[in-house]
DNA sequence: ACTTGCCAATTGCATATGCAATTAGATAGC
DNA sequence: GCTATCTAATTGCATATGCAATTGGCAAGT
């Protein structure tokens, strides 16, 4: 825990101290000040830099930890974690996983690779606006060697500049994004759509057949990172999520 | 806060004081011992009936709070929670309440009801086995005189006897069960399907239109409650879910 | 080198204490 | 009856304190 670290901590004086400090915290965590694998500084020293007791400084790292941000382990100290590569009902999947837990061997093919500001057509599709410039990707992934997702991506360059310069036909772009560069937020959306006749011979299905579309934004700290249509063959896939009355279980 | 509430709280001596705190009351909670509007005992109550100190009874009361299972007010105590209408991505919505988010006019149509064994082609499709009793009912939810959801739906009169006496007619089997049954699991599936020639003709749209399959099946502490599928047109229907890095936001 | 044992750093947990904030319900005053 | 005020119950928050549990890393011994 360098004095960088440390210093890096700033309470706002809004509201209970140790929600100060948990947002503090939380704050240096998903704005990427503190990647992955950080050294939290340890209660004492926060306690003496904030002048606030240890139990206050124990009941935010508690609550973060409870909240996935942090693991905290006696003697070794307090960590950033490294976020979740999966959730619950739907997520921010690696294709190659996904594919790997159904205990098939993954192949992915780019179809498709333009650089530069977007077509209309493009435009609309993704809600761009004309002059951002963009990396648009088409590819399939397949499974065993049959189709199981289609890909269709446009990455910001503004926001990661070094997608230009990415190599995807090695790691897809997902999991290329997923190392190199940082998100805050995500929106989903699930939809079902008739399989255009183009997707549906790449996917190898009828034309017309049920698709399930998951779409996908990513930002990170507002600025938009990219966005993704994945289509899936609708028969062939399904999402599951437990739940209690409560929230998921 | 009756006697009755205060002895219901029981320790098992399992790890921490607070988490065992915790964990006896939610599955007071849970477990419908303590339905919503329950009153709470009183910290001081709490802690003279368990021998813990303040700090740590409130420790596991704000942990439960936080999970949302109870909400507290100064003065007026904590009470149990009543389970939120709907979760973040997929969940036991209310379809009336779904209906009227849309701003629209609600109205619904038992389209078929039959009591007793399964046939086995139902049995089938909702994974019953052939001996339980179970009320089958198919009903279409209309906003503004549109069709919106074609639900099926399977009630195990095991589990909920008082289904055989419901009348679904005014109040949609959903919202009864709500009200006249509790829940501790729910399993979501989600996948895109063609309609069927029927279906189609119900919801007014084409033969083979892709659509939202939601199948949910419920449980009440391992005993099946019930089982429904729910067929959204496609095109007209998307769910959308916001998610951070560590979870939802 | 390798092992063993010990020390100290760090988190985990529980308690006791005190005060602040909120507000239901009682009480007093009109 | 109605309103203003007060009181006390209840939760919210912070502190100080002490001990337990875990374990990284060092030191001593072989």
């Amino acid at each position: 825990m360098s004095q960088t670290q440390l210093d890096a901590v700033k309470l706002d004086g809004a509201g209970p101290v140790y929600d100060q400090i948990r947002r503090a915290i939380r704050d240096l965590v998903l704005g990427g000040t503190w990647p992955p694998g950080t050294s939290v500084p340890p209660e004492h020293a926060l306690m003496e830099q904030l002048g606030a007791s240890r139990m206050t400084v124990h009941r935010a790292l508690v609550q973060l930890a409870r909240e996935g941000l942090i693991t905290r382990r006696r003697r070794s100290g307090t960590v950033v974690a490294t976020p979740p590569a999966s959730h619950a009902m739907l997520d921010i999947l690696s294709i190659p996983e996904e594919v790997a837990q159904l205990g098939q061997l993954y192949a992915h093919e780019v179809l498709s690779r333009r650089d530069g500001r977007p077509s209309a057509e493009l435009a609309l599709r993704f809600g761009l606006k004309r002059g951002e410039k963009v990396v648009h990707l088409v590819t399939l992934h397949r499974g065993d060697d049959t189709p199981h997702v289609l890909e269709e991506r446009v990455i910001h360059l503004a926001t990661v500049p070094a997608a230009a310069d990415g190599d995807f036909s090695e790691t897809p772009a997902g999991d290329w994004l997923l190392k190199n560069s940082l998100w805050s937020q995500a929106e989903h959306a699930i939809s079902a759509v008739s399989a255009e006749p183009e997707d549906a011979a790449l996917l190898g299905i009828g034309s017309g057949d049920p698709c399930l579309l998951i779409e996908r934004r990513t930002w990170n700290q507002g600025a938009p990172v990219t966005a993704v249509r994945l289509l899936y063959p609708g028969t062939r896939h399904r999402f599951v999520g437990r739940f209690g009355p409560y929230g998921p279980i």
